[in-house]
DNA sequence: AGTGGGACCTGTCCGC
DNA sequence: TGCGGACAGGTCCCAC
């Protein structure tokens, strides 16, 4: 579950429990996930308290106390589960909990919450792309991860001017230009087909015609940054999007995905108000690309 | 320098 | 029912 939206909404979902939690202990279940765990993982955790949990891009950071931070990533098909003992249980008498496969699940967070109830936070990540890390906090900046990352489009920094400079004599489909991370951080494939489509901008148009030639923002390039911004807050709204039964945090669902317009939606009826057209689908840089060829110029 | 394409994994769905 | 192929929300690496 792993666009910016589903990011912030797992954020929003750990954070009370994880947020000046201790952790006890930490299952480490295998070696690796995408990237090999780093040295001593659980001996760094084990003992410490969480100080905070934020997100950065598609990143969720979680501040341990002594300096470390628990960088994680969800990849394509990361997710985790919480899960609390009883309160008029003995402590870690923990419901059963079917909804994963426990094969999958790599990762176990053993806490102590702070009005001392136990809880558990479990990472399950059936192909494996997510992977977590340590990294001092001082080092964090220029870290591989985040030395390149673009600007938080939920952040101040996104606007058309802002776009107009990134965008600038580049000939990448808007498509490409919009994936790419080190131009714009957190938006991925379903975000970037909906918020052209919301701008009425074709995603094979070059990212540089949406700036003149004095460099100034075009007005669909003022309009793209401001559609950006809108697509991700409805969905974060929505509590994210989920496909293929994936839950949040508590196992709900998000329900963005009934909101889509285009992606997912190849020979549907385009919802622009008054256009006749189709949803097409495409393949650009290797991923599917959903939009409207009558209404995305 | 900047791009597109393949690779990394597992699961699911669809057509034969 | 079984099997092969396509596809999936991400990102790194490597040829052009």
């Amino acid at each position: 579950m792993p666009e910016l939206p589903e990011v912030e909404t797992v954020r929003t979902g750990l954070a009370p429990t994880f947020e000046g939690a201790l952790i006890t202990a930490v299952d480490q279940n295998r070696a690796d996930l995408r990237f090999p765990f780093p040295e001593n993982f659980v001996g760094r955790l084990a003992g410490r308290k969480v100080t905070a949990l934020s997100r950065r891009s598609k990143y969720l950071l979680a501040d341990i106390d002594g300096g470390d931070v628990l960088v994680m990533h969800l990849g394509m098909s990361g997710s985790f589960r919480v899960q609390h003992a009883a309160a008029e249980t003995l402590p870690g008498n923990f419901a059963l909990d079917r909804s994963k496969d426990p094969k999958h699940d790599h990762v176990v967070f053993h806490l102590q919450t702070p009005d001392g109830g136990a809880a558990r936070i479990i990472y399950n990540d059936p192909r494996r792309f997510g992977f977590m890390d340590l990294i001092g906090r001082a080092q964090l900046a220029e870290h591989a991860y985040f030395r390149e990352l673009g600007l938080e489009p939920l952040g101040n920094d996104l606007s058309g001017e802002t776009l107009a400079r990134l965008f600038r004599d580049r000939k990448t489909p808007l498509k490409a230009a919009l994936l790419n991370q080190k131009l714009v951080a957190g938006l991925g494939n379903i975000y970037v087909c909906e918020a052209l489509w919301r701008t009425g901008l074709s995603p094979m148009r070059a990212a540089g015609t949406l700036v003149t030639p004095t460099g100034k923002p075009t007005r669909k390039a003022s309009d793209l940054a401001d559609n950006i911004r809108a697509t991700l807050q409805d969905a974060i709204k929505a509590g994210g999007s989920s496909l293929r039964d994936h839950t949040q945090a508590d196992g709900s669902l998000g329900y963005f995905q009934h909101s889509f317009a285009v992606y997912d939606r190849e020979g549907h009826a385009c919802r622009t108000e008054g256009c006749a057209g189709t949803i097409s689908r495409v393949v650009q840089s290797n991923r599917s690309t959903f939009y409207c060829s009558l209404c995305q110029r």
